[in-house]
DNA sequence: GTCACGAACATACCACCGGTATGGCGGTGG
DNA sequence: CCACCGCCATACCGGTGGTATGTTCGTGAC
């Protein structure tokens, strides 16, 4: 039976989290202390320490956070009842939506390289958003949509050529032009390795 | 003139910046300590904070080391004989080359961004590789041989999805096998976007 | 030659932070 | 009702970035 106290841990530790997402953002990894992390939970650094067993576990609860929420919206979308292509294009609307987040830009792509190391990194991306990025592309090949490519090296490409434009778009002043432009590139690109049997 | 203590003062603070650039590589930002980086200098951190403000100075000297190299060997190639088209290939594969330097791959393409902050990194980034991938792309333009994009953002695209590829390529068992492959993936979406009428 | 001066360092010290050890409070199961 | 233990607070340590101060020695003026 689930008791009372289970609740009150699992609240900090939310609490934590929460509190260790939002300073991560704003003055990044380095520049964030652990005992800031607790005092905005309203804890001490005792109690962080019981959740967690350092600052880069703290680090990587945070990054779990916000990989899973947008990991869940591709998701939705990817599995949506349009074609197949059309999911593909929406999901790449939607993870360049969530590249805007600055959570996901600062937390999951730009320090987590750094703060778990490449390995880990790669390795926790494969289990979310680059994960779909691939499964998408390699979709898009048995429908038979595209020309056949590696498919590994090649959402690796378009993965990193995303999050590089999603930083530009976020960095920019006029996001909104920035951003179509960059979503009118890619999917030129796109097109033209569509296989002309597919296309219009 | 020249004096002998300006020899000296050159060498120290020479010493100190590749004292830097290895261990930066080795183990980081936050994991090398600038006693450690004095040390391998046979100097102390007094010396070290003679010629630099601080620790990011520091980083920054390493960082324009490594990334003049680079800048250094993709102009000469640039700006060669060959036909635009070509020159703009060779530049391609002497890039990815450059990104499988380790010092070059670390410092300047994963930790820059996060020890320097996104905006002063993509500014340096201007100035160095980034600038000459631009300026390849608007030469490849104007000369007639590619379809007319927005020139910033696609080679921002181009840049984030060769750095994305080339830390794949530095990582994997098989460099030569994954590097061949983007290396193919790449060429064929350029010639994609290549104008018929210079193609063959 | 020598002497004062200042650049080029070395040494000593401080504040802060990640991590650890220990203590105490209170919910929980028996 | 009580002993136990999870949950958390407090106290403390080592290391690191940064600063302040001391020391050496090449240099240029006389």
């Amino acid at each position: 039976m689930r008791s009372r106290r289970d609740d009150y841990s699992e609240s900090t530790r939310a609490a934590l989290v929460k509190s260790a997402v939002r300073l991560f953002t704003e003055r990044g990894y380095a520049g964030t202390s652990l005992d800031e992390i607790a005092k905005r939970a309203r804890v001490t650094k005792g109690a962080l320490y019981h959740h967690f067993s350092g600052k880069q576990a703290v680090f990587e609860a945070a990054f779990d956070e916000v990989e899973s929420d947008v990991k869940g919206r591709l998701e939705k979308i990817l599995s949506g009842p349009e074609a197949p292509w059309d999911r593909a294009l929406n999901g790449l609307r939607e993870f360049i939506a969530s590249c805007l987040d600055p959570a996901y830009q600062r937390l999951a792509l730009q320090e987590a390289p750094v703060v778990m190391g490449w390995a880990r990194w790669r390795e926790a991306e494969d289990r979310y958003s680059f994960g779909l990025i691939k499964q998408a592309l390699q979709d898009l090949i048995d429908a038979g949509e595209v020309l056949a490519v590696p498919v590994e090296v090649t959402s690796r490409l378009l993965f990193g050529a995303l999050c590089s434009a999603a930083t530009e778009i976020a960095h920019s002043t006029d996001q909104r032009k920035v951003g179509d432009e960059i979503e009118d590139v890619v999917v030129r690109l796109l097109n033209q390795v569509r296989r002309p049997a597919a296309g219009a």
